[in-house]
DNA sequence: TAGGTAACTCACCAACTGGTACAAACTCTC
DNA sequence: GAGAGTTTGTACCAGTTGGTGAGTTACCTA
């Protein structure tokens, strides 16, 4: 057997300096096989929770093999992790990119939470993930050496709001920045997270477009009067 | 194979009406042992998911055996359903005593929201076959005929409030029962349900006994100063 | 163009897992 | 106390499932 590529490796473009255009169709590409295993699997465990999605599954839903899976990721645990990974990954990415420093303390706020209910509306299958792996007590998150890192940089952002928004005197001060941040995350998370249950037990789908826009609202309203009350 | 007990014979006590005291502390008790495998099946099921639970576990874990399990329940699916039943039972049977008719509206309201929180709080179990549950869609929930019916109780008392609260002109209108119902649910489903991913990545434990007064404050000062802001 | 290695294929397995056949043991009724 | 139905224990099975041994082919470099 030999070992498993190196992770760092990157797609390979680098390789034939003269056709650097196109790199020419490689029937064989390790990157390739690797996301697309990564993307499957992604949705599989998504979809079914680490016991109940099947390597064999996931391995067909591929254009590789079995085989591949074991070969790149080492076993079903493994590539579970690696799918959290990815998964965390593109969120942070994506929260990088918010800019309120221009706008006040309470429209930013509000910004905020509507950026982050927008965000989570369309991220369903991270928010399965995250379910899940609190289903497992965070066992595979924790053995996850990036996903124990610092914390998160969308903190910082609602920090400064917070701050300015105290500064101005707008702001309550008996509430920290994660405070706001679990009150925002709860309602977001919660609306696909619960989606299910909720809807069979209530009747309401919380998902359902035509409510849509009343939640978003629900949510701004909810933040800013909190952290307006005097 | 002979056919399975019937549900709706209560334990047996009414068989013999001479030694009706003690039921003469039975070897073989039908109820007894059926109560036992649903407990222990509860704690599984909460634990490693509906596809993550052992038949086998739970058997051993019992002291009773497998055969059992498919004698009363026909199967792990069954025996699942019977658990959800029982544990959304057991939470509206504890709905039903909250009693908060003499208090104004604004006290009921944060009342309410605070026993919610002391409610989840204490039953972290059933938090987790939610979860699990809205994992699978809530495909088994849809298939059970107990909890498919009318809506909450729950809601009728959060509703008259509402009412009451709205009648003094104290309360917002642009919101319903379950609006607010989801949003304190919200909070109080996140804490346990994302106890741990949120400590592993925010370095901060939600269920901390440390933090449960700032928490169940938060949520009644959230829930009030949105319901009241004019 | 030769050779080394990364990428890949195929066949296979041991353990697990939900489920069951069968019979024994117990309880109640008459 | 005999007969009938209920409750329980033992042993077992067939399909599934994560995982692997070993050989093969494509790609790159010298």
């Amino acid at each position: 057997m030999s070992a498993p590529p190196s992770d760092s490796d990157p797609t390979g473009a680098a390789s034939s300096p003269l056709s650097a255009v196109e790199p020419p169709e490689r029937q064989r590409d390790a990157e390739r096989t690797r996301a697309e295993i990564l993307e499957v699997a992604g949705r599989e465990f998504a979809d079914s929770g680490f016991a109940g999605a099947r390597v064999d599954v996931i391995a067909a839903k591929t254009s590789t093999t079995k085989r591949m899976i074991y070969y790149y990721f080492g076993g079903k645990e493994q590539l579970y992790i690696a799918v959290l990974e990815q998964a965390y990954a593109r969120i942070r990415d994506l929260e990088q990119q918010l800019d309120v420093e221009h706008l006040d303390p309470v429209a930013a706020i509000r910004e905020l939470a509507g950026l982050t209910f927008d965000h989570h509306e369309s991220h369903p299958d991270f928010i399965r993930l995250v379910s899940i792996e609190n289903i497992h007590r965070a066992e595979f998150l924790a053995r996850s050496a990036v996903l124990t890192g610092p914390a998160n940089p969308a903190l910082d952002v609602l920090g400064a709001i917070l701050d300015r928004g105290r500064a101005a005197g707008l702001f309550r001060t008996d509430v920290d920045a994660l405070d706001v941040h679990q009150v925002i995350s709860a309602y977001c998370v919660f609306r696909t997270a619960n989606r299910h249950t909720f809807g069979a037990i209530f009747h309401r789908d919380l998902l359902d477009p035509a409510c849509r826009a009343h939640q978003r609202q629900v949510l701004g309203d909810l933040v800013v009067a909190w952290l307006t009350a005097g």
